[in-house]
DNA sequence: TGCATTCCGTATCAATAGCTCCACAACGCG
DNA sequence: CGCGTTGTGGAGCTATTGATACGGAATGCA
């Protein structure tokens, strides 16, 4: 089995190979994690949803931080290219409409289960003592935030943003506003709710070409 | 000790007083939930920085679980009441902007250990498996935000709201964004920054007499 | 078929978890 | 003072925690 795993160069595997998908285990992995917290998750539930022993678990990911850290920093990618995506888009609002519902859409993947949001909500309460994950997570914002406030500023000299509002205000709103889609994926908003909520969003902070109240057929 | 328990009326205390204060305990209870999560704060800790011991604990609070549930409900009850506050403007841009701000200021209370958004950290992450607190705070949402709509509606009827926005859509989008706020909040957000953001956020989702642009001079 | 290497599950470790027991201390009341 | 009542801390209970030891099972290579 795992076939997916990636095995760069002449280093080709040896001994007995591993009975389970690591990618995959690290994902449901995650998924506990997401719903129990990092101490409400032990390693033996991890290691029964996973189907294996606690000492394969072991084997593959070092220890039960580690592990957590790794699926953390795996879907921090995630979103970091859905920032990198979205800026691409040639207006403002082109912007931040594509950064808000492509980010409602992924919090709201029940396919392969998907975690939700792990950057604001097990990450905030409860991490491993031994690790600064939220330091990790308000860094990872940081940047993520860097690259959209570049992009506005350069809107702002093109003049398709006002001045009048700040491209490093209005930065910081839509990541209040991206954060707050993922926390109300959690508390169980659907998927056609949360794009709705992200395109009003999108349509309040940076009007478009049409007005806001006829907000533009999807 | 124990001045500010309260007491009322004829129920006059028999046997050996407590020896220290409830409400603070369950303030700084609440405070050690915050920054560890449920599963991450041990009896222990928290009777060591309650500075009495386990038993003492137990016979004032009954269980961990029943502890965190009753400190999550004393903070909820707080932003429920910034909610009531809020509609009591005159006007949609006033009530949006109160209940921002003030929410703004209350997730960034230092002093007497205010445990920033129980409500979208601690709770959502890591809750006691026999309690269903997720369900609780999901109500609470629901319960608040019903406040907040009735209000939008009342708004929209007597024309303060234009009708193209959506009473319903406004609030969800408004509480959206007190979620954001609230995680911003535990990321490190100073009270300024966040207070800023509500302003803005209160201005741009609902304009008030001054054009958005030319924010109203606080 | 041997050998080296790696992963597997089972059993188990010391540490800690939530929680309780119990003898004693601090009150109001007579 | 004695008595009932309630809170107190220290010791201790069982269950579970994160992590490991170890023999066996799979692989690649010769």
């Amino acid at each position: 089995m795992d076939h997916s795993s990636y095995n760069p160069g002449m280093a080709r595997p040896v001994g007995r190979p591993r009975s389970f998908d690591r990618g995959d285990a690290l994902r449901r992995a995650a998924h506990l994690f997401w719903q129990h917290g990092f101490s409400g998750t032990s390693t033996r539930m991890l290691a029964s949803a996973l189907g294996i022993s606690t000492s394969s678990l072991y084997s593959a990911f070092g220890t039960k931080g580690a592990l957590f850290d790794e699926a953390v920093r795996t879907y921090a990618l995630r979103y970091s290219a859905i920032y990198a995506a979205a800026v691409a888009e040639p207006t403002v609002h082109g912007v931040i409409d594509r950064l808000l519902t492509d980010s409602a859409t992924e919090f709201t993947r029940t396919d392969e289960g998907h975690p939700g949001c792990l950057t604001s909500s097990a990450v905030m309460a409860d991490a491993p003592p031994t690790l600064d994950v939220r330091g990790y997570v308000a860094e990872l914002q940081r940047s993520d935030g860097a690259r959209l406030r570049a992009r506005l500023e350069q809107a702002e000299a093109t003049g398709d943003l006002p001045p009048a509002v700040g491209a490093a205000a209005l930065t910081e709103l839509v990541q209040t506003v991206w954060q707050g889609l993922s926390c109300r994926a959690e508390l169980g908003a659907t998927r056609d709710e949360l794009v709705g909520m992200a395109r009003l969003a999108a349509g309040l902070l940076a009007p478009g070409a049409h007005a806001v109240g006829a907000p533009a057929p999807r």
